[in-house]
DNA sequence: ACAAAAGTGTTATCCTTACACCCATGT
DNA sequence: ACATGGGTGTAAGGATAACACTTTTGT
């Protein structure tokens, strides 16, 4: 069963750190259903993961939350996002529900046999009932990004989805569904706008695409292809990047951009 | 608010119908989760939807239901759409959970303000909380398939959906939902095995296509390029179907179908 | 001058589109 | 025989994929 509220018990006791947040009353949320997110930064050589770490028990899991009575789920899911990157009305979409029984058992806890204080009573009671969690996918820029940890984990940081560490629950899950929602619907994303910074070079852009797709592409094609399109605005030349001819730095018209992405950007191959 | 539960008194007590499912102990459900299905038929001319109706108020709604605490969402919904249609293991997708606070405030019942009886107390708590909802699409041989009300309907019935009525709550935006997602993703659908008799002629499988895609599609592009992709069967040609060229007949390689779905069967245009 | 990487060009091949043509069938 | 719709063919245009060529940069 879930004993997240243990280890939450313990990691405040130790730690003192403010734990206000975790006593506010349960009985404003939704009872049942939570949020998590899977927000995905570009550090133009890797695609990251924003995380959330226990360091006590080396425990890592997505950013997450619960929904107020009063709110609309896709609010709820802003309002979390703003709270861990300080990022408001990024690309956020729910991309999946997960809702079988066992969601919460593939990654057990470390778990200490504690019996926990009064005042948490509510919250453990909340706490302990079947989940189902609805999965949202977020693309952010990672430079106006500043990861804050909740009130349950001492660090936020990006992780690069290729090191992922084993997640809590099913978050591990949840991540490969959102990585594969992501690579099979590239074209109808704004991928480019969301997660690349205001100039960047061509080969950025392309390293951005081999990442989601894992897979390496032609660089000439990629480059006609994408010029083709008409998204782009080329700039002044990057000078010493190397001993080489200085490529060009670009960046999007967003009308054009949007305009495209609605009806889908071609580059599944 | 919702009256759902007053309608259902109302309906129950004019018809004397059995209403024993609606005692049923509600603690046995997740609360405040609902799955609302979106069957999908073909009749070879039109695409149909499965649509339960209330007579007395004229009102339509998906089949839909609860989960049970001890059941994952998937199998819930594969056992709601079971006894709504006979049907086992039909094409069964969770596509979108809807979570607005008003989601069922769109479509207001034709309410009537009257008190319920003891034995409904515990349904009516369970069911006037606020409730999020998964949609789950299926796609189904129209065929096979074995309408059946459930205990808050009288009629379950297939409705064309060029002509849908008013429907339930958020029901008209599940369904439109729906819809979006079997034309963008219907490259990577069975719809033709899902949907399709076991014999059919291409001039049906066409019409399947341009239904779903809301467009004319060429003839002979067509037929060439379904043929090309080798999963289609040729049998005996069928006669006697007007004063013109016989067409064939034809049926699915299902391996060779299914394989090529999973990789995306291009008629996305 | 040279290596390295950027920008552009070339070509063969395939796919798409729009139509045309002939064929089989029931009246 | 003939109208009707089915099966197949064709040709233009566009997209793709693989690779070659030229240009620009810092050392």
């Amino acid at each position: 069963m879930c004993k997240l509220h243990i280890n939450l018990y313990l990691y405040i006791m130790d730690n003192k750190k403010q734990y206000t947040e975790l006593l506010v009353d349960p009985s404003s949320f939704l009872p049942g259903v939570s949020i998590d997110c899977v927000v995905i930064g570009f550090d133009l050589t890797e695609l990251n993961i924003l995380l959330l770490q226990l360091k006590k028990h080396d425990l890592w899991m997505l950013p997450g939350g619960f929904i107020h009575l009063n709110e609309d789920m896709d609010q709820a899911a802003t309002r979390i996002l703003e709270e861990r990157t300080g990022i408001k009305l990024p690309y956020l979409k729910q991309f999946h529900t997960f809702g079988d029984v066992n969601r919460r058992e593939n990654t057990k806890f470390p778990g200490v046999n504690h019996m926990l204080g009064e005042p948490f009573e509510k919250m453990i009671a909340f706490l302990e009932k079947r989940f189902i969690s609805s999965g949202y996918l977020s693309l952010v820029d990672i430079r106006n990004c500043a990861p804050t940890p909740d009130a349950m984990s001492d660090e936020c940081t990006w992780i690069p989805v290729n090191l992922l560490p084993v997640l809590l629950y099913d978050h591990g899950d949840i991540v490969k569904k959102a990585m594969e929602q992501l690579r099979s619907r590239i074209n109808y994303m704004p991928v480019g706008i969301s997660l690349m910074p205001e100039k960047f070079t061509m080969k950025e852009f392309q390293t951005l695409y081999e990442k989601i797709l894992n897979k390496s592409l032609d660089r000439g094609n990629f480059q006609k292809k994408m010029l083709k399109l008409e998204f782009l605005v080329r700039h002044e030349k990057k000078l010493s990047g190397g001993a080489h001819k200085a490529p060009y730095l670009y960046s999007f018209n967003k009308n054009r951009y949007n305009e495209l992405v609605e009806k889908g950007i071609g580059y599944i191959n």
